[in-house]
RNA sequence: GGUUCGGUAGCUCAGCUGGAUAGAGCAACUGCCUUCUAAGCAGUAGGUCAUUGGUUCGAAUCCAAUCCGGAUCACCA
């Protein structure tokens, strides 16, 4: 159990016993004690004083006597200041605490639930290569996925490649008209690039052709529909519908070039999953679900033929869930791959990694399956993230103001070489080594980056300015991990002494203190699905130790307990900061 | 227009289930490498928590209104 809960009981307990009043556990507010007051955790009290029927000052006290009294392992003193009662824990509690958790590298970490979640997420288009907000995406469901596996669930990550549909076909067209055959291969090109290349094509010649018919009189509106390229696209589309082989050939080859580029892009990242499913065999799914839905009425037809569901009552509008032709729409398919993904996998829970724009879609998703008395209803949870924001604006793929991801993952590691090499402390590693380390600390700089913000919020990157290494940051984090590995290296470490009697100096309770905090920071980001929780809690837990390094020698204690004592403190931290690096998918280096 | 998310230091962000004098990093300025790695440590400076009103012992946090910005409300996915 995490202190802060064997507080909220004893202050429950001791409630009890003294006034007979019973106060909910969550009504019991205990808070970190703010630096400037003697203590480290403070019960509020002023929630209680009507209850009670008390003044601050004596209930207070009279707390604080009992919790003392009763608790007589737990806390050392107390202190009130007006309706806040200060807890001072004992040391005793820090030192045993360290000396049963020093080696333990699960620590932190829960023991299978047999609860199951599922994971979506990377979900990229196969009509160009990957961006800086996919990287978001990537790194997030990694990240949620490798933190629910830590607090005890089963982790299956899955995927849909969105493979098909007219902007797949823009590029094969735009490829047909311009490519003269050209391949990935005669042009040495990554292949999603290539294919990325043929989409903006498709773009310019398609605005080209607009402003002409704009020129020969047409309205906007009538020329933006009438481009000869994209009158072409739609053909292919049908083409691609009704099975041509010609057009089906293109596309598995232009899809294949696309893969091979993506497949190298996740390698780099360390994007993985368990299965992975094509939109070109699940987006018929859904359609006897549209049946199933007029059947129980959740569904009407409309004269046309098409069919809706009227959520104007939940406070959205109708939305179409099949065209009038018998074709399914996006969100159709979506609930039937939900369905499909529900009969193979049964979780409890499936989380789905998607940016903030679809939150009307997820809404609408969950809703119907609700409606529809689905089981895989109830565990749908939109893991739902900001956009990631040029200075100038939205990132549009179309008009190539993207970062993009092989791009800018290639510049965090050449600065991280550019780092590396200036400051000299690895010219003794092979040059295997060399680039592994590069790409852990650029990587690890860029994860953070994207991580250490909140999901939900927008943010902004400026490709001006470099991604920093400095501070709040990936690198700093994994250049304190290795000064551990360093010490640890250096100095042989077996328990001999017993450290529970040795008085704590102030910067190591204090990480005590913070290392103690983990398991609760760990369940708190999993169940709000927020990996930055994790991200500034690490941090923090690495300027601590910092600040203790440069305060306290291990080498040179005063004595051989503290030399001890520092040496597991140092082992703990190593063992959380590799830990919580890993659960934001990021690595740790033994020397950099 | 409806719905929804956001607005905190020059910049990027924490803090938001109400609690003590609102915190980090970057940028700026001062110190600290003969001692376990200076990608570090210690310090200075920087704030009308968008605005107004309300709720109360107490509001950056909750409520209402207003202003500003984003997303969305497709027979695209």
């Amino acid at each position: 159990m995490f202190l802060t809960e064997q507080i909220k009981k004893a202050t429950s307990a001791a409630i009890i016993a003294l006034y007979q009043k019973d106060i909910p556990f969550h009504q019991i507010q205990v808070n970190i004690t703010k630096p400037e007051f003697e203590g480290d955790y403070t019960v509020v009290l002023f929630g209680f004083l009507k209850i009670l029927q008390k003044n601050p000052e004596s209930l207070g006290n009279e707390l604080g006597s009992y919790l003392l009294q009763e608790n007589s392992d737990l806390f050392v003193g107390f202190n009130v200041v007006k309706g806040f009662l200060n807890l001072i824990v004992k040391d005793t509690f820090w030192l045993d605490f360290i000396d049963t958790h020093y080696s333990d590298s699960h620590f932190g970490k829960t023991a299978l639930t047999g609860e199951r979640v599922m994971v979506e997420y990377s979900s990229p288009n196969t009509n160009k290569p990957l961006h800086l907000g996919h990287l978001r995406n990537n790194f997030l469901g990694k990240s949620i996925a490798n933190i629910l596996s830590f607090t005890g669930k089963d982790v299956i990550k899955t995927c849909i490649v969105n493979d098909r549909g007219i902007h797949i076909c823009k590029s094969m067209i735009a490829w047909q008209l311009f490519a003269n055959g050209a391949t990935p291969a005669s042009t040495n090109m990554k292949g999603d690039h290539f294919v990325g290349d043929y989409y903006v094509l498709y773009n310019e010649e398609y605005k080209k052709q607009v402003a002409q018919l704009i020129t020969e009189g047409l309205s906007t509106e009538e020329a933006e529909k009438k481009a000869p390229i994209l009158l072409a696209a739609q053909q292919m589309l049908l083409a691609w519908e009704k099975g041509d082989p010609e057009i089906i050939r293109l596309w598995k080859q232009m899809n294949e070039w696309v893969y091979e580029g993506f497949e190298k892009t996740y390698q780099m990242i360390g994007t993985d999953f368990h299965k992975i499913y094509y939109e070109s065999n699940t987006y018929l799914l859904g359609k006897d679900l549209v049946q199933k839905g007029l059947q129980k009425n959740v569904f009407y037809q409309k004269e046309d033929g098409s069919v809706w569901i009227d959520l104007t009552a939940d406070g959205l509008d109708e939305k179409l869930v099949q065209r009038k032709d018998g074709t399914s729409v996006y969100i159709t398919q979506d609930i039937g791959l939900a369905e499909q993904k529900q009969a193979e996998f049964n979780a409890q829970q499936s989380i789905y990694v998607v940016g903030d724009e679809q939150n009307y879609h997820f809404k609408v998703l969950k809703l119907i399956c609700e409606k529809l008395q689905l089981p895989s209803a109830e565990g749908i949870y939109h893991l739902s993230y900001g956009m990631v924001e040029l200075p100038t604006g939205k990132m549009k793929s179309r008009e190539g103001t993207v970062v993009d991801a092989d791009d800018l993952v290639a510049e965090m590691i050449s600065i991280a070489k550019q780092n590396t090499e200036e400051l000299g402390k690895v010219n003794d590693f092979t040059e295997e080594e060399r680039i592994s380390l590069y790409e852990t600390i650029g990587l690890g700089a860029l994860k953070f980056f994207l991580l250490r913000v909140d999901p939900k919020k927008k943010m902004i990157f400026n490709p001006e300015e470099s991604i920093d290494f400095h501070g709040f940051t990936g690198p700093f984090i994994q250049y304190t991990y290795a000064r551990i590995k360093s010490i640890l290296r250096k100095l042989s470490f077996s328990r001999t002494l017993s450290i529970t009697n040795e008085p704590l100096l102030p910067l190591e309770k204090q990480l005590a203190f913070t290392l103690e905090q983990y398991p609760s920071i760990l369940e708190e980001a999993a169940t709000e699905h927020n990996p930055s929780t994790l991200a500034i809690y690490i941090y923090q837990l690495a300027k601590t130790f910092s600040s203790f390094y440069s305060e306290h020698s291990i080498a040179n204690a005063e004595t051989e307990t503290k030399k001890q004592l520092r040496l597991q403190l140092a082992m703990l931290t190593a063992n959380v900061i590799e830990t919580g690096m890993h659960g934001l998918g990021i690595k740790v280096p033994e020397r950099m």
